[in-house]
DNA sequence: TACTGTTTTAAACGCTTATTTGAAACAGCA
DNA sequence: TGCTGTTTCAAATAAGCGTTTAAAACAGTA
């Protein structure tokens, strides 16, 4: 067990008790205690809460961004070729997983649960940040859609890829609470968190593929 | 303009500024001082924040429970007769929509804003209170799924249902939001909400009657 | 009018919050 | 060792929170 710097055990703290609890339901002194400082580390650190809960937010979202940006610029580059929409979706869920993989610590749905609050009680600067600081992969991500989708009109086709954006974080971030509540096929399995991303791909990309409401 | 009672102003101002802000970063002196009611009112009608919050997802959850349990009864009698899913999505949203047109005054994405409050940040015994008293009307409406879908498993059908409420309601709450950087398709026509509607349907359509991942 | 129970009011309660402060502890270097 | 800049610490600050209280205002009835 190596030592991990104070302004680290801060932001896993943080982290971990944001994803559970929301930005507000958490105080300072849950943070600090939890993560064994002195409360005015936080604000020494950081500057302020806000600027703590961004910083939270670029720790994983940097990484993420830059891992699916280099995988877009490597797999779709041919300006010719139609993107397969199952790939697009793949590519996306398995980033996600990806970044839950480096650090093991951290629970399956902590990521998604972080920008689930981010568009829930950001009040709005918290998404001025998360678009203006990764709003470009965004953007290129939505753009192979198109490509992909060259029969779906663009203003549907934005909605479509908000839909599946919705599916993903309420089943994912809500995954423990559901998990209790799901029939299970086979009692061998215990329900995983794979259960969901093995479910959502082909849900997502039928609805993806459907029919244009023209 | 009647006048209404101490109970209902602060029954609307809670709706309005919970939907807004949330359960935790709305005060009791924000919700009376918007009411217009003295700060004890909300202690003395309702005894607690907590019950305060109940109350307001019991004023809209009982009529939509009621109007949706007997369309359902009215609509899908028949045992034998499989039912479409088509039908099943309509029903739902038409009965959301039927309840944002009974009180003109509330905007159209608060119903579906307090729905989403309840799963990200009820710490659990919102979710129990809801299931509580709305959890019959719920089953009764995913039986029907059931029988539309023969061919998927429970347990696929299960994460497909809750794929669908997650993308109508991120889609939904987050309107006001994500109209704004939608692309418009005609600019004659100004983006409401029945945009929405209008386009998850076929997506969800498509989604819940993908093939099964057996 | 006098008495009733209900509702509203202003003020206070005790507690938690984010943030600030100044001193103490620590590091690296002369 | 003595100095310097950085980090930690306990304590205090002021503000906001949900809740309680006791008195005032109100409505209905006898």
């Amino acid at each position: 067990m190596t030592q991990i710097s104070t302004v680290d055990s801060i932001l896993d703290a943080a982290e971990t008790l944001f994803a559970e609890k929301g930005f507000a339901e958490t105080s300072l002194r849950n943070i600090t205690s939890e993560a064994g400082v002195n409360l005015a580390a936080v604000n020494y650190h950081f500057g302020s809460k806000e600027k703590l809960i961004q910083a939270v937010f670029a720790r994983f979202l940097d990484p993420f961004s830059e891992h699916l940006n280099t995988q877009l610029l490597e797999r779709f580059t041919d300006d010719e070729v139609q993107p397969d929409i199952k790939e697009l979706l793949e590519l996306f869920a398995y980033t996600v997983y990806a970044m839950r993989m480096e650090r093991l610590k951290t629970k399956d749905q902590t990521f998604v649960r972080l920008i689930g609050l981010a568009f829930n009680q950001g009040e709005g600067h918290m998404l001025k940040f998360i678009r203006e600081k990764y709003g470009d992969v965004f953007k290129r991500y939505m753009g192979l859609y198109r490509r992909a989708c060259p029969n779906v009109p663009d203003e549907e086709l934005f909605w479509r890829i908000h839909f599946a954006l919705g599916a993903a974080m309420f089943s994912l971030s809500g995954f423990e609470i559901l998990a209790r509540i799901a029939p299970q096929e086979t009692l061998s399995e215990p329900p995983s968190i794979i259960t969901v991303y093995k479910y959502i791909i082909p849900f997502l990309v039928a609805g993806m593929s459907a029919d244009s409401q023209t």
